[in-house]
DNA sequence: TATTGTTATACTCTATAACTATA
DNA sequence: TATAGTTATAGAGTATAACAATA
């Protein structure tokens, strides 16, 4: 029988090549954009981004924030950290459980990211979204959403103690 | 009218971030069993990758290897300088411009490239394309290498002087 | 005991600018 | 003058392990 688990077909290798190629391409041209007109990193803005447009009280705990969008608490921890030097989130003790820090975005972290829109959105317009009709634009959605949750779902296993939670 | 310049309908938000996570998810994974089985970053793994697989000689311009894999050429002297102390490459002097340093893969970086490949190709598997039948994969690649083409022809304009070349 | 978060530390990677050498 | 590559340097980001505090 063909080895059919130990290696891939030709449209597997290339559709995982221009996926990486076209994140990859598109990280670059967005953190540029963002240094530039927001001096944030795309972890920055992706902290803000969810606690500004995905949370309903601007405030998450530290390990669902970690959870979400970084992999290390203590690559965290500094990410926050820098966003509250710059006065963008603040920390305090959650209400409930004295174990856990609930970071708040301030006024002025909701600022730089309404400031920072516009020339995000337009970064993806040219570099992603020109060469896809609206019809593309959902089929990739459509292939793409269920990947990320079957990711999130299982984990990479095989390392060493589970990996939190 | 419609803010048609300065938004994105929610089908181009969703399936940005889900490309967005989807790579970063799957670069960490792969990374993570690249280090393990060959010691080897992704970026150090995609010159090797292309060196051994892409190339008929085995061999490339620093310029084109920056050009297709990295973005900085000091970044790319700095990772050929790794793989060449790690004995996976050979560096000389090209033959027709004097300028030019032409870079070659060593038996050595060949063995370790297929050492690591069936790893390689497991993670995929289970974290990319199970979720994905081969249809899937067909019509993900004919939408992603169009945008592939369309960033690496349309640089990041409006930054300072031309890219390179 | 398990969980939350921080700290200390060490390392990898990347980019900018200055520099050398060849075309 | 322009191009190819290296070097020096400096900064950003990440992860691991040890730790303190709370549940």
């Amino acid at each position: 029988m063909p080895d059919s688990s130990s290696s891939l077909d030709s449209e597997q290798l290339s559709a995982y090549f221009a996926l990486m190629d076209v994140a990859g391409l598109l990280k670059h041209a967005v953190e540029q954009q963002l240094r530039e007109e927001g001096d944030l990193s795309y972890v920055q803005f992706q902290l803000l981004a969810r606690l500004a447009l995905n949370s309903p009280t601007g405030s998450e705990r530290m390990t669902d924030l970690a959870d979400g969008v970084v992999y290390s608490r203590s690559g965290l921890t500094y990410q926050a950290g820098l966003l509250e030097k710059a006065g963008l989130v603040s920390r305090a003790p959650s209400a409930d459980d004295e174990r856990s820090v609930t970071v708040t975005v301030t006024d002025a972290g909701r600022e730089v990211i309404a400031r920072v829109i516009p020339g995000h959105v337009e970064v993806l317009r040219q570099q992603l979204f020109s060469p896809l009709s609206g019809a593309d634009t959902r089929r990739l959605r459509d292939l793409l959403v269920p990947v990320r949750d079957h990711m999130r779902a299982a984990p990479p296993r095989s390392a060493g103690p589970r990996r939190r939670r």
